[in-house]
DNA sequence: CTGAAAGCGCTTACAG
DNA sequence: CTGAAAGCGCTTACAG
């Protein structure tokens, strides 16, 4: 079969348009496998998660697909699932594979990436990661920036008492998420910042509701919320998810959304735009952060010298709904990513 | 390198397990595609959509990925992204791959999933339907009942005229929706049924809006509710995206829900419950569904000469909540599924 | 029961 | 530039 890698071929282009003719007319099919074994390199890359259980890690999986296939690629899904045993399948897959490389879906939970990363590229399977932290190269939505950004516009709208609600397990994008709050918050000696912490701290994820963990985080950072005597007059949530169930949760008991506590979201999901009130939120460049990602996946495939260790930050983008109030503008480079229409037109 | 497949092997456990420790410190893996070749037998099974826009369609993703690799298989994902020439790649990439079966995850659209299959299982390939329509065996949830139980409810609740807001293109679930629909409207000459059809019928996706476009289908049914001068006093809506869209830009307007109209969904995602106000709908059993649907296609791979040709049908759940108002209980086989408390507890 | 040989369908150096 | 041979790492029949 003639393989149209190599770019200018050695026969004529009539030729090979006939070999193709003939080719498909005779139900004939490469062998992939054949292929993979005489050439010994495959166009595998892994996609590994340590779970897909939330809408954004499997936005995130469609936009690695996505790019992977673009590109010439075929994904290879695996999911941990929470198991220190699931990375190490998931290496021994990707080894058996022969995979060309490997793009590790962010965070990957309880095994550190790095460590992740280290034992494939060690392997020989350069890998990077999507929203998975730095450490190795890849891409991820500038969380810090994204963060610091949420709590300027709070303060700016006036909020001294600011809140966070965290997720079940700190994480690296959780580190991040934290250090952009208290950047802001450090810069404003009259503004006090509170956590809640709707789990145990570390507590591992229980599969029960793995799939609503984000909406179950809300309903019980809520609670936490209620029994406060003091509290904050905004509150910057985790992801969509928790705000959207955060606000269900505390307007069953009375609360007002925004005149008694402005709500912050992060992801920019579709939903957010129809939540009561719709939410503030970042919206995260999901399919930008998987294209560069897998750029830089594929850039270190073929040109395996470039010790490019770039981890590229890219910026999400702001958009002011009636969860928060009225947000003031915060002058911007460009000045472009604030919008402070509501969704509907 | 030993196969652990088939069964009881020619050497003794001991023997086994320290090829299996010696394999380890060595960093030996098997190498798949030389086992793939010689064996000609592959353990890969294609996901094939039309798309994974959609939160649904990802969560069938997930659920057909997790059934297929704890049963042992690979899946090879593929995304025809509304084109009929992704089809035909997604055939050539399962032959080339020689994969041992695959799943349609559906609608196909364009191209009707029994001419699809037709296709790969005249080529070898078992394939099986995941929520895609019978006509080949497989398993989805059953639309038809679901839709009929909604507009049941509906009646009850003493509506007379109901509306049904459709999505863009019209594919068999949609059909069968409408079936469900039919039906029990046919049961009670006193109500009518309007529906509501917000893009131009067949019209292809578009792809600048194809991320949110259930969003984009609640809101545009919307307007149309709204320029009617009779407007129903419930709509039965495609999914819960565009029923959550549609109440959205409904309550924009001034309209209240549920008093001036009922709103109900379908899917029963997450979000539905915290909407404003809560969306009753139906609940897809997604995992349910995949298990059966793989579970059919394993049983096709490894015994070829089973002609169960068989297509499980698995109920939604009911789950009634304030967006259509107090539901009356329907007396149920078992009585079981009708859940009529709010979701917070 | 065991071991050595053939062969799966390609790619890739290597003679011609 | 072209064609025939070797070989990728396994599995599988097939002699012993």
């Amino acid at each position: 079969m003639l393989s149209d890698s190599p770019g200018a071929s050695r026969i004529s282009e009539a030729t090979a348009q006939r070999i193709r003719e003939t080719a498909e007319r005779l139900g004939y099919y490469p062998n992939v496998a054949a292929r993979r074994l005489a050439s010994s390199r495959t166009d595998l890359v892994g996609v590994l998660a340590d779970t897909f259980f939330y809408s954004i890690s499997l936005r995130r999986l469609e936009a690695t697909t996505r790019a992977l296939l673009k590109g010439g690629y075929q994904p290879l899904v695996w999911a941990a699932d929470w198991s220190p045993d699931g990375w190490t399948q998931a290496h021994s897959i990707l080894a058996s594979n022969s995979a060309a490389g490997a793009v590790l879906l962010g965070p990957t939970y309880p095994v550190p990436t790095t460590e992740i990363a280290r034992g494939l590229t060690g392997a020989g399977i350069p890998t990077v990661s999507f929203d998975a932290g730095d450490g190795l190269p890849g891409a991820g939505v500038d969380r810090l920036g994204a963060f610091y950004e949420l709590t300027r516009a709070a303060i700016g709208a006036g909020h001294t008492k600011i809140g966070y609600l965290q997720p079940g397990q700190v994480t690296q994008p959780d580190v991040l998420r934290m250090a952009g709050i208290e950047a802001a918050v450090s810069e404003c000696p009259h503004v006090t910042l509170v956590t809640f912490h709707p789990f145990p701290a570390d507590a591992p994820p229980a599969r029960e509701h793995s799939r609503d963990l984000g909406f179950e985080t809300g309903r019980l950072g809520a609670h936490r919320y209620l029994e406060d005597d003091h509290p904050p007059s905004a509150i910057i949530c985790y992801s969509d998810d928790v705000a959207i169930s955060f606000m269900h949760t505390v307007q069953s008991a009375g609360v007002k959304v925004p005149e008694d506590v402005a709500v912050f979201g992060f992801d920019g999901l579709p939903e957010s735009s129809c939540s009561y009130p719709p939410l503030t939120t970042i919206e995260q460049p999901v399919d930008a952060v998987g294209a560069a990602a897998v750029g830089s996946l594929l850039s270190l495939i073929n040109v395996p010298d470039t010790a490019s260790e770039e981890y590229r930050l890219l910026p999400g983008r702001l958009i002011a709904r009636e969860s928060t109030g009225t947000l003031p503008r915060f002058p911007q480079d460009g000045d472009g990513p604030v919008d402070p229409k509501p969704h509907d037109g």
